[in-house]
This record gives C-alpha cells, structure tokens and sequence, in this order.
DNA sequence: TTGTATGCGTTATCAA
DNA sequence: TTGATAACGCATACAA
C-alpha cells in the first residue's frame, strides 16, 4: 500500500509513543557568528538521524532562558541542549529532574558532569597570556568578559596562571570588565590609556572586543601590531576578516555542538556513538596581530 | 485545579485540532550573518505570539531544500518560511498546492506573490553602481554571484541599468562571476587585473566577496579607497569590521524576516497583522571604502 | 452555560 | 506470528 503513498502521521507517532523525535535547542543569540557555526553542527548532526531541532533564544538574560526552557519541555523534546549563561547550577541540576534532559554546552557543571560539554577555558586564557609572555612581552592589558558568566572568569583564571608562571605580577590598572562586544574593547583602551599605565600588548578574552579595541587603536593612531600587541578569544570567523588578522584562540564550538547532539543520540534514542568527550581543548591560532618585543 | 500545576499536553492538542503551532524554517546555512539576522526576527516575531520555530537547512542544493521542506510538511508544520535559492519556481508553486503554505523569503515568484518577501534587488544594484559613477567613476569592473540565483541576476540588471543610464558601455572584460564567498573575490580581482583594462573601482554583488577583494588588494599593495573604490551588498555584521569599514547595500533581511513571521500570523493563525509589505527597498551605506576620483 | 461522547492516527498490549 | 483493541490527552460537536 505504500505505493498510495502513505505518511507516517508525526504527531500520531508522537502521541502514541511519547517522543517527538525533537531536540530543544536554546542558545543566546540566533545571530553572531559563534551560535551560526554551533547550530550548523548541531542541526546536521541530528538531521541525519531524523530527528528535528526546535530553536530558542536566551539572550544571556535568566527570565528569558528560564522561560525558554520551560517552552521547550512544554513542547515535549526528547532532550534539550542548551548554551545558557545567565541561569544558575542549581537551577540546571534541578531541572535535569525532571524527565527532560537538558544538556550543556560550554558549561561544566560537576553534578551533571555527563551532560556537560565543555571547552577548557583556563587552558584558553593561559595560552593566550603565554604567547604573549613568550613574545617577550610583560605589561600585559587584559580585558575580560561579565563576571558572572563561567566562561569569563575561567578564561582569566588561566591568564593570571599564565601571569604567575613567569613572575609577573597583576595589575588592577591593566583589568578591565567589557561586556564581549566591540564596545567593550573600545572601552577597555581608553580606559588602559588613560591610566597612564604603559603597556605592549592586550589580550581580549574574546574577539568582538578584540575587534573593538583595534578599532579604537586605529582611530587613536596606534599600530597594531607594532606598537601594540592583540590577542583574541574564540576564533571568530570574522577574526580572518579583520586587519591585522587576528591572532586569537581557537574555540571548537562546532566540535562541541555535534558532541552534545550525538549524547543525546546516544542517551535518549540509543543509537551508537563513537568516542565520547565531554571536554575540548582549545589551541592558539597565530595570525598576524602579535609581535614580539 | 491549575494549582496543581495542570501542563497541556501540546502533542494532544496537535492531533486533536490539527494544529501544531510550530513554523518550519529552511535556511541555506545557519552559520553566516545573513541567516543568524533572518532567523532571529523571525524567532522573535513567532515566539511571542507562542509559535515555536523549526529550522531545517538547504545549502543552496536543488536535493537538500526539496528534502527539508519535506521534513518539515512530515513535521506537520502550519507553515514553512523558506530561504531557498536552488529550487524552481515551478516546484515552489506546486508545493503551494498542498496544505502547508510556504512563504519565501528574499525570492519573488509572481504565481505565489502573496507569499513572497523579497528585496528589490535590481534597485540594489542600481544604487550600487550609481554611486560609484557618482563619484567619477567610469571603468568599474563587477563582480556577480553564481547566475542560478535570482538575487545575482538582479543586481546585475540594476547595474547595467546604471550604467545605461550614464552612457557607460558594459564590459566582458570586466565582469566575473564569484560564489559569493570571500574566495570569490579574490579570485575576481586577480581576474581583473590579470586583463590589465584599467578600472578604478569594483562593485562586489555581496560583502563576503568585497571582502576577498579587498584582501587581495591588500596583499597586493593595492590601496584603498585611494587607488581602488569598493562598494558591496547585504551590510553584512563584518561590512562594518573591515579595515577600511566598507561601502555597502542595505539589505534588511531582519526587517523581511520579520514582515514572512507577520505573514504566516495572519494568514495561519487570523491574528491581526499591522501593515503587510512584500517588497523591500534596499538603500545605500555610506562608510569608507568608496573615494571620489 | 456545563457536561459528555467521539475522533485524531498512531503504538502497545493482549489474545488468538 | 498475526489481529483486534485499548490507551495517548486533548478538541470538537452535540446533548442536557
């Protein structure tokens, strides 16, 4: 009877079986390249399984990313895998009670360990601190991230590491909080040039402020990278784009993606998975905005 | 009862009122700019009215877009808002027979106007090239995407509009067909001076490709906008990152995006819509990678 | 208005 | 193994 052509009613199929054959997915933004390539990975991993991806945003705030979630376990997903920032442990480990698992991208979080898949971002931080250090540079600006997002705070954890290995002393004077946009960059070299302090080089915990401090430093005559060194995070796509290239570190986000769509083949639909991993390791990327002195 | 916190069951509700309430979507990628802006209006512009959004992609293949909104009518969506660049006219409007509408966004086929969003692409153009002749510029070189795509063969038409309209002749010579990527560009410089017909300015049918021009030009010690004016398409994110910050064409995809979600509202779900619009008008950008000669 | 059957198209169970 | 039947959790239509 096939030959009539007959389809499989999905929502049926859903009723009766009580699996929607869907996957949640919550990210910050639909937009910026970092969640393009994230999705890219997740979706075609899924697809070829036949299972379908419903998308939601987060915006890094705790309401809406709570309220995202809610939505897509009112939707009955089998699974969610979400890169959420603003909600806390306590609210990810209590919501994996529930029948719904929800997995994590870049975020570790030791209950739920085997949910998690994350990138080492101390080992980020402090390799970019150290191509640095091995440039010979030693007034090192650092300008990170919100503080209370793990990835900010893990990224400086390593360049202070970075920082006490080889004896140098942090600097207050050279810190400052962005906001991981091109403002924020803009804002973190003004506010390193107008303390007077002197410095060589700048690492960007991650790109769009790199982006935002060259701009700054083009607009303030200061060539980079001669006479003053970048270094940024995440290995943007638009990092090739910018002039200097950007040398930054290097931010598997894909990899990490298609792990957390094939933990949720493997958990929630037994199907084989090859190697599990749950923690990526990131790497320099050198380009072209980091001289040595 | 609802202090017991009574959840209804959104899969029972689909079977028994043949509603899903989910809109697929189908992107050619879901990384790049273009698509993140795309899919974020339209995200938001469904979510809030409780739709959930279901993205499927097409990679620009005749095959993979015919599969996905496959996928997506199996899904049973109420709608599907389609980025397709591969597949007929033909087959958009034989699928249009079905019973799941799909709307198209950035494509116009006048048999399924009602269900077209799409940016006057010619105008575009036009406005392109205008602006370079404008500004003095007489031998302007151009570089096309792939002509299977309809937004391509329209920005082309506007240009030799321009160009018409100023008594310019259009030449083979300066004329080269890219992927629209950045590879794209590169290579049609290269072509461009490989002729060795002089031109003074490049007009890049999209920012990706001015921006592998504008890289080569770099590399080749060829400046700009002193020695060479460029102008692109789409005022991409980067278009603005770009060393020197690119002349471009507007192309509100987030303003489309929203105008498709609006759409299927009104004519899915008979929620009142504001104004409807099918056709957007692009505008110029001016930044600094265009100079007067 | 409030209440009660029936159907939606499957899966799963149990009997034959 | 095959075949009938009861959930699945709601809408909808109809009756009270």
């Amino acid at each position: 009877m096939q030959q009539l052509d007959y389809r499989p009613n999905a929502i049926a199929q859903s009723l009766a079986s009580n699996r929607t054959n869907s996957i949640g997915i919550m990210v910050s933004e639909l937009d910026g390249p970092f969640f393009g390539l994230m999705m890219a990975a997740i979706e075609q991993e899924l697809r070829k399984a036949g299972k379908h991806v419903i998308i939601t945003t987060g915006h890094s705030d705790q309401t809406r990313e709570k309220e995202g979630i809610d939505f897509l376990i009112s939707r009955k997903c089998d699974a969610i895998i979400a890169h959420v920032e603003a909600v806390s442990d306590e609210y990810l480990i209590e919501i994996n009670q529930g029948k719904t698992p929800v997995y994590l991208i870049s975020r570790y979080v030791e209950a739920i360990a085997d949910k998690c898949v994350s990138l080492d971002n101390k080992m980020g931080g402090y390799l970019a601190t150290k191509n640095l250090i091995e440039n010979n540079h030693r007034d090192i600006a650092y300008v990170s991230g919100p503080m209370f997002k793990a990835d900010a705070v893990d990224r400086l954890t390593g360049h202070k590491r970075a920082l006490a290995e080889f004896d140098i002393p942090f600097n207050e004077e050279l810190f400052f909080v962005g906001d991981f946009k091109e403002t924020g960059g803009q804002q973190a070299l003004k506010h390193f040039l107008s303390t007077n302090r002197s410095f060589t080089a700048i690492v960007c915990s991650n790109d769009e402020m790199a982006s935002g401090a060259m701009k700054y430093a083009r607009e303030h005559s200061i060539s980079i990278p001669q006479e003053l060194s970048i270094i940024g995070y995440d290995n943007v796509i638009f990092a090739n784009y910018l002039y200097p290239r950007l040398t930054t570190i290097t931010n598997p986000v894909d990899k990490m993606g298609s792990m957390a769509a094939r933990l949720v083949l493997q958990d929630c639909y037994q199907l084989p998975t090859l190697a599990v991993e749950h923690l990526f390791t990131p790497s320099l990327k050198v380009r072209d905005s980091v001289y040595p002195i």
